[in-house]
DNA sequence: GATGAATGAGAATTCATTCAT
DNA sequence: AATGAATGAATTCTCATTCAT
């Protein structure tokens, strides 16, 4: 089993990204050991001396996804910035990082397909209620400044802001990532700007 | 093969019902011909005498949620409402919907699981943009006439409404059910209706 | 049980026909009670109606091909032929009923598909066989008058002349029935005259 | 997918003759992947490590019989032999060849059997015609040195030859190949070189 | 570390046959 | 007579996993 702590050897990074990839790609039905090892050009036995399991694997691929909470705190202790630039961060790195990972956006955001275990399944869940919690942290946070609108509600303004995320990224991949997603998100970002600020 | 217009059998009718609350319960891994026929009480073999293949199901199943396109293209066309009433009642009768229907709730937001079959997977496609467009076309005709904040995207403020309520079922599904839906929507609501609307 | 010497009704005779055009069309394997139903225009339960079983429905053809002994056999005993008018005559009989019926021509001709069920396996040789030995009575009958030549091997003609039928037969198919198959047959009695008769 | 040119495993060779032997002892019908690995003493999913489909199986052992082709133009080109001694051992070394392996002859006599694939079925056409071929073009050399009666058809003799060679094949087998196939073919021989030779 | 052969469980599907209506 | 639903066995094939080399 493969700790979250310890450290991945790099055919096991290599594995887990071409696992990442192929999910991406054609998704999980396709995630076979097979699959995975035909990818990367090894026989399927050797896989199991880098993963004890399939399962193994999967964990594998969500403690990356995990590894990405990091930048997300980062930001929101960087006290010089007002509630309203640490959104703005937020928001910006989050594309940032899905259109440097365009695999690891399609798959973290297909909740879904991790439904299947029941621990893959609740740390799937933490992490996108992790992201939304983040948000719904500097909203209020902003409201409490009185620099965003007080009347809205935290929460709900969370899951509009990580929904329209998750829209958009899906669409981008539904278009094969045929333009910027920087740019859309420099457009979702106009529109919750003008949304949420109060009025001055 | 189920044409989208023919009218379903009863067995039909019962065995799309117990596969989609099959992927409801246990996900997509789960819908297997075997469990199929487990949950509604036939031999396997019996199930092929409806739908001449699995992939017919899903694609019955799918036809079942394009049905329910028919309930807000009704909406849409109630002249004697406003933007904002419009908005407003597409919005709770898709609550209604899901929260009548948890199941198909749990199905319709979760798109990646049909992507192993391209037809499948841009039917779902259609379902979801379908949604979406609804609302973007509201919003703009809510914005010509002067009652919507004209600085914000249209596209934007579809995506931001559609990936909440996903958020908020997903969430309640992930809670079990325990709560009222309706509650959330309306909550939604308010919020939605304090960020959209022109300051008079 | 269909018994050998009942009459078959019409419908009983209407499903042999389609099972015969339908191994000859497609093979055996695509003699399924599914098929056969759907041809003539049944539901699958009513063909057992009209036979115990598929078996049984396998008996009814060779029942048809057995039927068509008699007429070998009506001019193996025209006492008023020579030898050699009757090996013409017998010669031409068949390839006018096999280009009356290339169904049954396709069929009867492919004992090995018979070969799952002991009794149907026999039964089909012994039609074989039964025409080989028409064939080589002839040619003895022939050889003891001293118009055929004695010194080759009768049975050995037999199986020279059923072979080469059966190899035009299904080439004949082969090239889709394309040509008449009556030249054939009377190319074929052109080289047997020249090569049987004993020079005068 | 088994190419035609690739050298066979040990193990694929083994699963062929399994097949042959098992087409030749009970029919094409028990020729099912779980007999034929219990035959071989494997389980079902092994067979898969070595031919990709059942079909690729069938390829396979067409593919044997296509080698034998080898050997009937090593003799087609023996230049020191005269047409009638060609003729001669053509004959010979397919009774050999079938009197060795009996399951081949019971198989490759059945065309039939292979109706089902497309590709199939003309490989085994190919390899019938093949033969009759290389028969007829021998005729045809004889005849052209005066050595072979002028009049008869070349072609039909090809038909009569390897037809007569079928029928005698399939009753050595009917008869549980309790005789020597050998004898069978010299009389066969001596009764060919009677009726081909011209009178000198 | 890596390979390749093997396994056993399970998947979708087909088929002959039965039976209530 | 005929239908349509149902069954149970069989079939091809896939997959995660193991293990000797």
């Amino acid at each position: 089993m493969v700790k979250e702590t310890t450290k991945l050897t790099d055919r096991q990074r290599e594995i887990i990204e071409a696992a990442i990839s192929l999910i991406a790609e054609k998704g999980i039905q396709e995630l076979t050991i097979k699959n995975l090892a035909g990818k990367i050009g090894l026989s399927e036995g050797a896989i199991y001396r880098h993963f004890s399991s399939k399962l193994d694997i999967l964990h594998g691929i969500l403690s990356t996804f995990k590894k990405s909470k990091v930048n997300l705190l980062a930001i929101l202790n960087k006290n010089n910035l007002t509630p309203c630039e640490k959104l703005k961060s937020l928001l910006f790195e989050r594309f940032d990082y899905f259109e440097k990972y365009p695999a690891i956006a399609s798959v973290i955001f297909s909740e879904e397909l991790f439904r299947n275990d029941a621990e893959l399944s609740s740390y799937i869940h933490d992490i996108m209620f992790f992201m939304q919690d983040v948000f719904v942290s500097i909203i209020l946070e902003g409201q409490s400044e009185g620099i965003f609108k007080r009347e809205i509600s935290a929460k709900i303004m969370g899951y509009m802001i990580t929904g329209a995320m998750r829209n958009i990224v899906l669409r981008w991949k539904h278009d094969g990532f045929s333009y910027s997603l920087k740019k859309e998100g420099e457009e979702l970002w106009k529109t919750i700007e003008i949304l949420i600020k109060e009025e001055s």
